[in-house]
DNA sequence: GAGCACTGC
C-alpha cells in the first residue's frame, strides 16, 4: 500500500469544506496517481472530470497508463492524457492528465471551463509560469463564475508560505513519504574562489566517501554543464579511489546512446556525473552516494539588455534537497555538499520561479487576450520583474500585437492562434503576405524544439555539412532547414544524421509540429504556397518577427558586431552569415564559458540589405534601426571610424608620454567591451599589425612604425589604472609584464579597491574607481546597469573596473558593454586627430 | 585554441 493511502480519510473531511487544498508529500508516495482516484471514487467530481497538470510530456504519458492499467481499463477511455500534438481521451475520460500550457489554451477558447470538476497542479514547486498563471486564472474562475470548482495544488517541497495566504481560505494536507534517510555533509572550509575548481572537489569528496566506506552503491555528481562534467570525469580518473569504477558522462548535449549508457545498471559500481537532468527528468537508480557541486546554469532574461542569459548560480537550498534526495531512493544514503553549512544558510530558500526569469510576452500576450486589462492587478502569485514587464509590453507594441492603449489588436489576435513566442507568430503572419508560409513554418517548428544541430559535432561533420547543406543564401535558418530535409530524407537515420552531426531524435519531431502550424496557417486563412519563395523574402520575415535584433558588424577582422539599442555581441562562429555586413539574430545570448569569462553570442544568424529595412519601416526607418545605415553613402565612414578607434586607443604611442585624457579613452575602451583583457591578449597583435598595414598604405599620415612595444604599452595602461593590475597578473602571456613592474606601480594600483555595489536588477558588481568622474560614463553605467547611481559615481569618481559577479560570488567579467560610449564620442576623436594630422584631406 | 542547463503550448 502506498503511503498517500493514509490520508484518504482526511481528503474525504476536507472535501466537504474546502475547494482549495495544498497537498505536500514527498517523491515517491504516490500522490500523482493515486488523488485523482481518491477524487473519483470520493465522488468528489460528481459528472465532471479531474485534469492533472504535468510539467513534462513524458511523466504525462507515464502517469496516465499506470493509472488506467490500474483502474483496468483501456487508456482513452475513463483516463486519459493530452500533450502537443497528441490526445489519446474521449468524452468518457474522467481523470485527465495533461501537460501545463494545454489548459490555458484551452482557456482561451472556453473561459469557463465546462466539465471539468477539478484541477490537480501537480509538481508545483517547479513553478513554471504556465502552471503559475492557470493557478490565478482557475481561482479567479472559482471566485467569480465556478465556485464549485476544486483546485488542489501538489507538490514535494513547496512553499507553503507564499501559498497559503494566496489561497487562502485554504487547507493544508500532508502525507509522509516513502523515501530512506540521506545523510547530509557540508565542507568545513568554503572553496576558495580562484583556487579551488568544483571538479577537483568533488574528486576530493569521492576519495573522502571511499575511505569511508561510504561508497556502498552508485554515486551521482552534479555539476552546471558539459565543461565542468569534463573536467570532474578527469579528475576522478586521477584518483585511487574510483579505480575500477565506470565514470559515465550525463547531460543534455550528449547522443542518446551515450545518455542510456548513463542511466543503464551495471555489474559493478558506477559514477555518474550529471547536469539538471538528473534532478528531474531522469531517474537514475541504485544511487546512494550524492556529490552536489551547488552549481547550475541558469536561463535568464536580463529585461535591460534585453537579453537572454545562461550564467553559472547557487543553487537553492529547496534544489540542493531534492538533489541530495536522489541518494535515498533505494537505501540509506549520503550527500556531499561542497560548500559550508554557513554558505548553506546564505542561500536563497527556493529557486526564483519561472515567470521571474524569463522573457513573458508570450504569457501577457495569452493574458491580454484573456480580457486582463490591468497587467499589474492581476493576481499574480509572484508578477514579472517591472522592467520585463515594459519591455514585453514594448515588444508586444513594436510586433503590432497591442495598440498604443495596451489592448490585443486583430492581428494581435491572430498571433496567438499560433502556440509559440509572438515573434514567431509575427513572422508567420508576415510569411502570409510574402507566399513563404511553408519555409517559415518549418523554421518556427525547428526553432520550438532540441537544438537541431550538434554544436561541436567535430572536423568531419563540419566540411561534410557544408558539402551537403552548402551556403544556404547567407541565412543559418536555411541550413537548418536543409540539414532537416537532409534528415527526413533518410528517414531519421541515427548513422546518417550523427555523420553531419544533427540530432535525429530532435529532427523526428519537427515534422508533426510543421504540420500543426501550416494548419493553423491554413485555419488563419494564409494562403499556402505552391512554389518555393526567394531567400529574401524569408529574410524579410525574419525581419518582421526580430526587428530589434538586427545587428551590424564592426569590421571584418573579428566576428563582433553593434546591435540595435547599443548592445554588443559576437557573432557565432559556425554562423554563414559571416559574409554580411548586416544581420538579423533570431537568437542572442550572453553565456558563461567554462573559464569563466563570458560572451553575447548571436546565432541562427540571416544576412540583410538596407534596403529591405526601409522597405519594411519606412516612417521610422532611422530610429528604429539605430545602427543601420545606409552601407553604400557610409561605408568609408565606418572604415575610418574604425581607424580612429584603434588611433585613439593607441594615441600614446602616437605622442608619449600618455596623457590622463588618454587613460580615459582606454578605461573607457574597457567599459565598452572593446577590450576585454582576455581580448587583449590577442588584439595587441592584431592592432599593431593593423596600424603597421595603415603606415605602409597612408605614408602621408606619419605614423609611427610598432614592434616590440606592446608591452611598454600594457605597462602604461596598468600604471594608469585603465586596466587593473590584479586581474592581469596570473595571465600566462602577460606574465613577462608583471616583471617589469616596480613595487610602487603595483602599490599605486592595487590601492584602488573594488567596491561592492548590489544593483536593482538582483545582481552585484565590483567597481574599481579612478579619482576622476566622468559624467558620459556614469549615464552609461546607469542606464545599463538600472541603478540610480552607484554610490561612488557620486561622490566624484569614475568607474574603472567592472566586475560582473555571478550569484555565486565569483567575478565573472571584468567588463560591461558600454558601445554607446564610443558613438557619442567619435567626434571628438576625430576632431583631435584632424588637428593632429592636418596634412590628410578629412572628409 | 573555441561557446551552452532543463522544460512547455
Amino acid at each position: 500500500m502506498l503511503p498517500i493511502h493514509a490520508i484518504r480519510n482526511e481528503l474525504s473531511a476536507v472535501l466537504k469544506r474546502s475547494r482549495r487544498i495544498i497537498l505536500t508529500a514527498p517523491t515517491g508516495s504516490g500522490k500523482s496517481t493515486q488523488v485523482p482516484q481518491m477524487l473519483l471514487d470520493l465522488g468528489a467530481l460528481g459528472n465532471g472530470k479531474c485534469v492533472v497538470l504535468q510539467p513534462r510530456r513524458l511523466a504525462t504519458r507515464l502517469l496516465a497508463k499506470r493509472v488506467a492499467e490500474e483502474r483496468n481499463t483501456a487508456l482513452g477511455g475513463k483516463v486519459g492524457y493530452q500533450i502537443r500534438l497528441e490526445s489519446v481521451c474521449g468524452p468518457d475520460t474522467r481523470i485527465h492528465f495533461e501537460t501545463e500550457g494545454i489548459l490555458l489554451r484551452q482557456m482561451l477558447s472556453q473561459p469557463d471551463l465546462p466539465g471539468v470538476a477539478a484541477i490537480l497542479f501537480d509538481e508545483f514547486h517547479e513553478r513554471h509560469v504556465y502552471g503559475d498563471v492557470t493557478l490565478a486564472q482557475a481561482l479567479q474562475l472559482q471566485k467569480t463564475k465556478r465556485p464549485d470548482l476544486l483546485l488542489i495544488v501538489m507538490s514535494a517541497t513547496l512553499d507553503t508560505r507564499l501559498l497559503l495566504p494566496y489561497l487562502d481560505p485554504c487547507e493544508h494536507i500532508h502525507s509522509e513519504g516513502r523515501t530512506f534517510p540521506v545523510e547530509i555533509e557540508h565542507l568545513v572550509k568554503p572553496l576558495h574562489p580562484d583556487r579551488d575548481t568544483p571538479w577537483e572537489a568533488a574528486a576530493e569528496a569521492y576519495e573522502h566517501a571511499a575511505r569511508k566506506g561510504k561508497n556502498p552503491g552508485d554515486t551521482l555528481i552534479f555539476m552546471p554543464g558539459a565543461y565542468e562534467i569534463q573536467r570532474t570525469v578527469e579528475a576522478l580518473r586521477q584518483t585511487d579511489a574510483a579505480k575500477g569504477t565506470l565514470i559515465l558522462p550525463l547531460h543534455g548535449e550528449l547522443p542518446p546512446p551515450e545518455q542510456d549508457a548513463a542511466v543503464a545498471r551495471y555489474d559493478r559500481k558506477k559514477i555518474v556525473v550529471a547536469t539538471n537532468v538528473a534532478e528531474t527528468s531522469l531517474t537514475i537508480e541504485g544511487i546512494r552516494l550524492v556529490i552536489d557541486s551547488g552549481l547550475a546554469r541558469v536561463a535568464r532574461f536580463d529585461p535591460w539588455r534585453g537579453i537572454n542569459t545562461l550564467l553559472i548560480e547557487n543553487i537553492s537550498r529547496a534544489a540542493a534537497d531534492q538533489r541530495a534526495g536522489r541518494a535515498g531512493r533505494t537505501a540509506p544514503g549520503l550527500a556531499i555538499r561542497l560548500w559550508t553549512e554557513q554558505e548553506h544558510a546564505g542561500r536563497a530558500a527556493h529557486d526564483l520561479p519561472e515567470i521571474k526569469r524569463i522573457d513573458p510576452a508570450e504569457i501577457i500576450l495569452t493574458l491580454k487576450a484573456l480580457g486582463v486589462r490591468d497587467l499589474a492587478a492581476w493576481p499574480w502569485l509572484e508578477p514579472p520583474e517591472p522592467r520585463a514587464l515594459e519591455r514585453a509590453l514594448s515588444l508586444l507594441r513594436d510586433l503590432g500585437a497591442l495598440d498604443t492603449a495596451g489592448a490585443p489588436t486583430p492581428l494581435g489576435r491572430r498571433m496567438l492562434s499560433f502556440p509559440v513566442h509572438p515573434r514567431y507568430a509575427r513572422m508567420l503572419l508576415a510569411a502570409g503576405e510574402r507566399g513563404a508560409v511553408r519555409p517559415v513554418a518549418l523554421i518556427a517548428a525547428i526553432a520550438q524544439g532540441r537544438p537541431l544541430l550538434v554544436r561541436r559535432a567535430g572536423k568531419a561533420a563540419d566540411e561534410q555539412r557544408r558539402d551537403l547543406l552548402g551556403d544556404a543564401g547567407g541565412s543559418d535558418l536555411l541550413v537548418l532547414m536543409r540539414a532537416w530535409n537532409y534528415a527526413r530524407q533518410h528517414r531519421f537515420d541515427l548513422d546518417r544524421c550523427r555523420r553531419l552531426g544533427i540530432h535525429a531524435a530532435a529532427a523526428r519531431q519537427v515534422g508533426p509540429l510543421w504540420d500543426h502550424f501550416l494548419r493553423i496557417a491554413e485555419s488563419q486563412n494564409l494562403p499556402i504556397e505552391s512554389s518555393p519563395p526567394e531567400d529574401a523574402e524569408i529574410a524579410k520575415c525574419v525581419l518582421a518577427g526580430f526587428s530589434d535584433q538586427v545587428a551590424r558588424r564592426l569590421d571584418c577582422g573579428s566576428l563582433r558586431c553593434e546591435l540595435v539599442h547599443g548592445r554588443r555581441g559576437e557573432l557565432a562562429r559556425e554562423s554563414i552569415a559571416d559574409e554580411a555586413a548586416l544581420l538579423v539574430a533570431n537568437e542572442i545570448r550572453e553565456i558563461g564559458r567554462g573559464d569563466g569569462e563570458i560572451s553575447v553570442l548571436l546565432t541562427q544568424a540571416t544576412a540583410i540589405r538596407p534596403e529591405w529595412l526601409r522597405e519594411l519601416y519606412p516612417e521610422d526607418f532611422s530610429e528604429r534601426i539605430a545602427v543601420v545605415w545606409d552601407a553604400a553613402a557610409k561605408r568609408a565612414v565606418a572604415r575610418l571610424e574604425i581607424v580612429f578607434r584603434d588611433l585613439a586607443l593607441d594615441s600614446r604611442l602616437v605622442e608619449p608620454p600618455p596623457t590622463e585624457e588618454s587613460a580615459r579613452l582606454l578605461a573607457g575602451a574597457v567599459l565598452s567591451g572593446e577590450c576585454t583583457l582576455k581580448a587583449w591578449d590577442r588584439a595587441v597583435d592584431q592592432w599593431i599589425a593593423r596600424v603597421n598595414l595603415l603606415a605602409k598604405a597612408c605614408p602621408d599620415w606619419e605614423l609611427p612604425a610598432y614592434g616590440e612595444t606592446e608591452r611598454e604599452l600594457l605597462i602604461q595602461q596598468i600604471c594608469h589604472g585603465a586596466v587593473s593590475y590584479k586581474e592581469i597578473k596570473d595571465r600566462p602571456v602577460l606574465h613577462a609584464v608583471k616583471s617589469l613592474l616596480s613595487p610602487a606601480q603595483i602599490a599605486q594600483v592595487e590601492k584602488h579597491a573594488p567596491e561592492r555595489v548590489l544593483l536593482a536588477n538582483g545582481r552585484s558588481v565590483k567597481v574599481q574607481y579612478l579619482d576622476t568622474a566622468e559624467p558620459y560614463i556614469s549615464a552609461r553605467i546607469q542606464e545599463l546597469f538600472g541603478v540610480a547611481s552607484l554610490p561612488a559615481l557620486a561622490q566624484g569618481r569614475m568607474p574603472l573596473v567592472i566586475h560582473i559577479l555571478a550569484p555565486n560570488q565569483r567575478p565573472v567579467q571584468i567588463t560591461k558593454d558600454l558601445s554607446g560610449f564610443w558613438r557619442d564620442h567619435y567626434p571628438r576623436i576625430r576632431q583631435e586627430l584632424r588637428r593632429k594630422y592636418p596634412k590628410h584631406e578629412w572628409k
